[in-house]
DNA sequence: CGATCAATATACGACGTTGCACTCCCTCAT
DNA sequence: ATGAGGGAGTGCAACGTCGTATATTGATCG
């Protein structure tokens, strides 16, 4: 069995409340008396149960994040760097999957799961503007990502729409005129897809370049694979371009993969362009021109302002949106001759 | 403030512990109280204080997983399904990372962190088999990977040597001789590259063809960037070869680029080979072969045989080593003409 | 019709911690 | 000498749940 505070206050001939003030670094405890408590504790071992200390003092020293799936990069990234920040406050991560699945996510903010933790970054991605009630909950949420705007909680994010029009005004500037797109949804307006293919438009305004629907191939989930086959597609209709606008960095490669296998060069024949610049687009064939959206300021910010809210208790401030900045990584794949 | 079961107690006109027996089930409960009580719970929106309910029954329904990095997609392909396994059996996960570092692993195996949950499920990178010793602790752990075995624990692992020695012998058959290493750790004789060395040694030695020091390229941590440079490193050196076998897929990766960009190709000049399977395998190009360990099955051993100990409370049972059976993934960057 | 028994429901305390309110005693200014 | 001030340390209660022991009820049986 561990030991408890009673067993350390008895060694040390002191009330369990005093072992308590040491643990806790309160005053009014005589250097003598500390002395001789931490010795006890180290004699014993003893630790403190943090079960314990959560159903007394409210807090559990944890939080949850919830993300889709952490085999897609972008999350597990994502993820990797929430929970470093986190660890740095000394606060550890639990980690939900939704599967991006709407059921699922309205399901997992009413989960008593939740209140094992003190707070939730939640990343959601099947939800939608029309579910933004649901976040109107009794503990403190941060929402990621780009599904709901306004909501009635904190929100960080990136600046999807400016990005996307520098990345696709960058194809412009360097001489592509029939830009592809790779990986867009359907009458989406709201959503990382609908904002960057708004960027992407507002860019070719911008230029004065027509919009062609021809050039937009859709997909659902942002996976490798269906980058390939919206490029099979986009190859299968004989629509012609010289440039592919991944709507992010893994559909760009599954799209790239494809291209080479067609035979077509990058970028000597077609530019490709992601979005993420996750780990391993520095490192693909050719290595891959992306947008940097500031994912390690993302999950800093998220958990510092989860934080604060937690340690603000109760004090409603209003909701805050927080913005990323972005850049664009200049590689291979977008390279002139 | 959320519900009781002392508020939901009162609305339904019985005892606190009548709510309880209703929430956990049991029986002797009425059918009319019963529905009562449902019915309270329902209008006060009440779910059980999981706090509460660790601090008094000892179980947190929770667990912690440990891995390097989830940046690196092997752990968080792994991670992804501990936690659909674990979910299935309704406990949720906390992950803490290590950075692989030894000092950092030895001290997360003490931490009182560690009591917010019932049990480990642990990926160590930096301890060795001499700290097998650190591994004799108070609480359920299972241990993964191959840097320590026979340790006093559960342990689940892939057959390394088997699959290298099989993946090797693949390429011997498809008449590659000169078969380069990618990744390998100078002495290392457990830990996942001293074993699948072995098994390419056991491959060569079976074939009759000579071990050539030559062809072994040594770097640290298994990221794409140092596939890369270890590749570029056998080019300087001018060694000959006609395959790669890369310890594991994303050292393959940056391997294969590295020769892509030397104008080398892949299958033709040379085969890679890579060990581990990882979701983007198949959309390389070419895609890589590599082995399937059996990762998915790992995962939901491990936490199988987490919750048992658990569930089986103090009783020590026998550590076990449980084995996962592996596949090799014939694509194309080992190819034939 | 009273005794017996199972089914149903309850009371009490404990899990290990921390917040609050308190006592005690020493110092220092008046 | 007196009282204010505050440092040091203490005791009690409570957080919300569940296990154990016990009380109550109604049904069954000889």
């Amino acid at each position: 069995m561990a030991a408890t505070l009673h067993d350390v206050a008895r060694l040390a001939g002191v009330s369990i409340k005093t072992v308590s003030n040491v643990i806790n670094e309160r005053p009014n405890v005589g250097s003598a008396t500390r002395a001789r408590v931490e010795a006890a504790i180290a004699e014993l071992g003893y630790t403190p149960n943090l079960t314990a200390r959560g159903l007394r003092s409210g807090r559990k020293g944890a939080i949850t994040l919830a993300v889709p799936d952490l085999a897609l990069s972008y999350f597990a990234e994502l993820a990797a760097e929430v929970i470093a920040a986190a660890e740095a406050a000394g606060v550890v991560v639990l980690i939900e999957q939704t599967g991006g699945d709407r059921q699922r996510e309205l399901a997992l903010l009413k989960s008593p799961r939740l209140n094992m933790t003190d707070g939730l970054v939640f990343s959601p991605l099947g939800m939608g503007q029309e579910d933004a009630g649901a976040l109107e909950v009794a503990y403190p949420l941060v929402i990621l990502g780009e599904r709901i705007f306004d909501g009635p909680t904190d929100h960080v994010t990136m600046r999807n729409v400016a990005a996307a029009r520098e990345a696709t005004g960058y194809l412009l500037e360097s001489g592509r005129t029939r830009i592809a797109v790779v990986g867009a949804h359907e009458g989406e307006v709201v959503g990382s897809a609908g904002l960057r293919l708004r960027g992407y438009r507002e860019a070719l305004e911008a230029a004065g370049v027509a919009y062609d629907q021809e050039l937009i191939a859709y997909s659902g989930l942002w996976h490798r694979a269906n980058g390939a086959t919206c490029m099979r597609d986009l190859l299968a209709r004989g629509v012609e371009f010289d440039a592919v606008f991944g709507l992010n960095d893994t559909l760009a490669l599954g799209a790239m993969r494809v291209l080479q296998e067609a035979g077509m060069t990058v970028p000597g024949d077609v530019a490709v362009m992601g979005f993420d610049d996750l780990e391993e687009a520095p490192y693909s064939i050719p290595s891959l021109t992306t947008v940097d959206p500031g994912r390690g300021w993302i999950a800093r910010t998220a958990v510092k302002t989860l934080l604060q809210r937690i340690a603000d208790g109760g004090q409603d401030r209003a909701p805050e949106t927080r913005l990323a900045e972005f850049e664009i990584r200049r590689r291979e794949s977008t390279a002139t001759a």
